[in-house]
DNA sequence: GCCAACGTTGGC
DNA sequence: GCCAACGTTGGC
């Protein structure tokens, strides 16, 4: 059992998307980033933790709660050169984008970023580090419990 | 829109 | 394998 932080852009996809989705569940499909892959495919379980993170908007922050669904597939948008993420150089053979599935938990009252900087427990969360830009990275149990407990 | 930080690409 | 150029991310 482990946690993670997800970014999503909530034009693209919001935790009010994932509530209202079929069975409240949405593939993580996008990330072109192989750091975020290998999180994704070779780490993650079903069961696991995720704060869901909204960026690249107004308001910054942790907006809600999710897990891990599935376990890795690959991202059927890179075989449609129709999609914004298409992969010309994937092939169904070998599949360059993984991804996982991720269900709703419930909505929490937005945390915003300098909310989360202004505890010592989050100091080394790896979202809050200059020059973060990966979408998804690993949160340890003791930050997770500050945040589940405390910030939520 | 700016810009720091970082990842990727491609020539050599 | 190096590294400059370029593209992207994402907060402000």
């Amino acid at each position: 059992m482990r946690y993670w932080l997800m970014k999503s852009e909530p034009d693209e996809a919001s935790i009010d998307h994932l509530a209202h989705a079929p069975k409240k569940t949405l593939p993580w499909t996008g990330v072109r980033n192989y750091q975020a892959r290998n999180f994704m495919r070779d780490q993650m379980q079903i069961g696991d933790g995720v704060l869901f993170y909204h960026s690249s908007c107004p308001e910054p922050g942790i907006a809600g709660i999710a897990k891990v669904c599935s376990t890795a597939y690959p991202d059927p948008t890179q075989f449609d050169p129709k999609s914004d993420y298409y992969d010309a150089k994937s092939t169904q053979e070998t599949p360059r984008w993984m991804l996982v599935d991720v269900k709703f938990v419930k909505k929490t009252p937005l945390i915003p970023l300098a909310t989360l900087r202004e505890h010592a427990e989050l100091a080394d969360m790896q979202v809050l580090a200059r020059g973060n830009r990966l979408s998804i990275t690993p949160v340890t149990e003791a930050q997770w419990r500050f945040i589940t407990e405390h910030l939520v």
